[in-house]
DNA sequence: CTGTTAGCGCATTCAC
DNA sequence: GTGAATGCGCTAACAG
């Protein structure tokens, strides 16, 4: 069996208090006491029970991550473990798939009082009617990162909008004056099913699926450059490549660049177009509105013009957030993070 | 405050054990007493306390998580919290980095009685003196997944051998007498800094890196085919190409095929060859050893050849031992799972 | 400055 | 079939 703090006051000499006092630091105790204790502790291997004392102190020291899907977390996960650990807090992770029900397993990260806080990744709308109508208590000690939802405090999101805008602008100022925007909408009913038989992700569209497009076409406009916006659908259908084709052949005098969605879309347009036969930058430019990579270095394809999304940054942010929520009572303001321009050879009259 | 079995046991006017024996579905409470304590439990909005709970039952009924990183992870924390959720378990995730000190953050999921097993992905032999040195209780509670410890029970690996086996076989089928073997095994030194200024991944190179370039050599070797192998180091310097490049013209009339460690090192070959002008399948034969990919079908570039590792099954098996070894004391026998192969266009002669 | 003691919420044993 | 009582390991209020 485990030591327990008794077994250490039994062997010291000492009362238990003065071992848990000793043990967690705390004053009024004596020091030669204080040494000794610490040394029967680590003699006797002593480890703390986290149930216990998040029973007395009520409070589990640990916060949730609700994530729809693992696939896009991994640079926002290193980001909040790395700060929850910091600050000495569990990390506890479960998955949900689309709309959340109450009596669902994921549920129990909320329903059953074993975290602090909690942090929802890449929700839609209705986890925020959830949340709201049942766990009140927990709405103020919840961080939404990049959900749809985005209310006065609790919420982080890329700023899409604003990420656009400054593609738009630095296209322009690089003489583009036609922008081909490029997208994957799948259809998600007719996805095909994952390797384990279970349901692929149905939670809806990722709101920036709208955003991205929409607002490269305001600013477009704005400026006077022509869009044209095409999506293609590579997961469900395969003829996508032969449109954007099409729309390259178009391109006359007009500069012309093509924009991804992010860079599996361009990733895809590289490779179609290179089996096509047409190179870039030779025949085409090319930039990505995001990145989705863990670390800068581990995009092998350097040459991607491309708008980067500091997600760790935005995970250590989300974690701070529900630290200082669950912490110090604190509501913190919502925040849009802004996308880093990072400049590759696929994009022609690279000047900076 | 929140509602324990004490208020319940108040409001329906029955003892604690009652409402105890009621929300658990064990006999020896009377039908309707058993619906009245139901009934009142969730008008009150009762949830378990987990601490509590463990607290008694000396057990957390929670899993802890051990990672190296987070960016291969994605599939298998599928499959792992997917199971564990099924089983009624929490999934509790913690990085570390490198070498993992007793004294780290990291170190208190072991340390702290907070799980009640421990599931390592890609770990070095460094944790495994850890855990047998200090604790030895968890160790026949471990379940190392693509670590580079491979015992007798609880570990699952990827059956590298075989895949190469696997892959040399089929293209010796297909009529390659040449193989040009591509890693990239980065100096970890001399690793650029991530976004975060946190150090990267040191906990040296994944057994895999070794182990694949040696197989494929010796299958080659023993049905008389001739191997180059070389590494692109494309994470330090940017000159792999040039050297990849001239192997390929060494191509004479023997029929050669580039075999990539995994899918972002055919990646990388592809996009630097069609930089260079080389189509592939026009120009060479391409194939990856490994998907490393989420779903079958978010691997966009479905062209590429590769031997898939079904991640998603193989983090099902691992929650899944690390349950029996939990729950039944078992110490289940490792395993080494084979890898899918996926013809694409980017070997010639398909023929299957 | 130190020891005693009372619960935290739950599962379970024991007497009835 | 049921209620009272116990203790898991810990923190903190209280008394000495």
């Amino acid at each position: 069996m485990s030591v327990s703090q008794n077994d250490i006051a039994k062997a010291a000499g000492v009362s238990q208090r003065a071992v848990s006092f000793a043990l967690n630091g705390k004053p009024n105790v004596s020091q030669e006491k204080r040494d000794e204790i610490l040394r029967v502790a680590r003699k006797l291997g002593y480890r703390v029970n986290t149930s216990a004392r998040a029973m007395r102190k009520q409070s589990t020291e640990a916060i949730g991550l609700l994530v729809q899907h693992f696939n896009v977390g991994d640079s926002f996960f290193m980001g909040i473990n790395k700060t929850l650990q910091d600050a000495g807090y569990y990390t506890l992770i479960e998955q949900f798939t689309g709309v959340l029900q109450l009596d669902e397993k994921p549920a129990r990260l909320v329903l059953e009082n074993v975290v602090d806080g909690l942090i929802i990744i890449n929700s839609d709308a209705s986890l925020v009617e959830l949340l709201h109508n049942k766990f009140a208590n927990l709405i103020n000690r919840t961080v939404w990162l990049e959900s749809s939802h985005f209310a006065d405090f609790g919420c982080i999101q890329r700023d899409e909008d604003g990420v656009c805008q400054q593609a738009v602008k630095r296209l322009a100022e690089r003489g583009f004056r036609r922008l081909i925007y490029i997208e994957d909408i799948a259809d998600l009913d007719v996805l095909p099913v994952p390797f384990d038989g279970s349901k692929p992700y149905t939670g809806g569209l990722h709101y920036s699926s709208h955003q991205r497009r929409e607002s490269v076409q305001k600013y477009a406009q704005q400026i006077g450059i022509e869009v044209d916006a095409m999506d293609a659908h590579t997961r469900t259908t395969r003829d996508g490549i032969e449109q954007l084709q099409t729309l390259l052949n178009q391109q006359t005098q007009t500069k012309t660049a093509v924009v991804a969605y992010d860079y599996r879309m361009a990733d895809w347009c590289f490779h179609q177009l290179a089996i096509k036969g047409l190179v870039c930058p030779k025949d085409y430019a090319l930039m990505a509105l995001d990145e989705l990579r863990f670390y800068k270095q581990e995009l092998h394809w350097q040459e991607l013009t491309r708008l980067s999304f500091n997600r760790v940054k935005a995970g250590q942010m989300a974690a701070q957030m529900v630290l200082d929520m669950v912490c110090h009572d604190a509501q913190p303001k919502s925040v849009r993070i802004g996308g880093d321009w990072v400049q590759g050879k696929t994009l022609e009259q690279a000047t900076d």
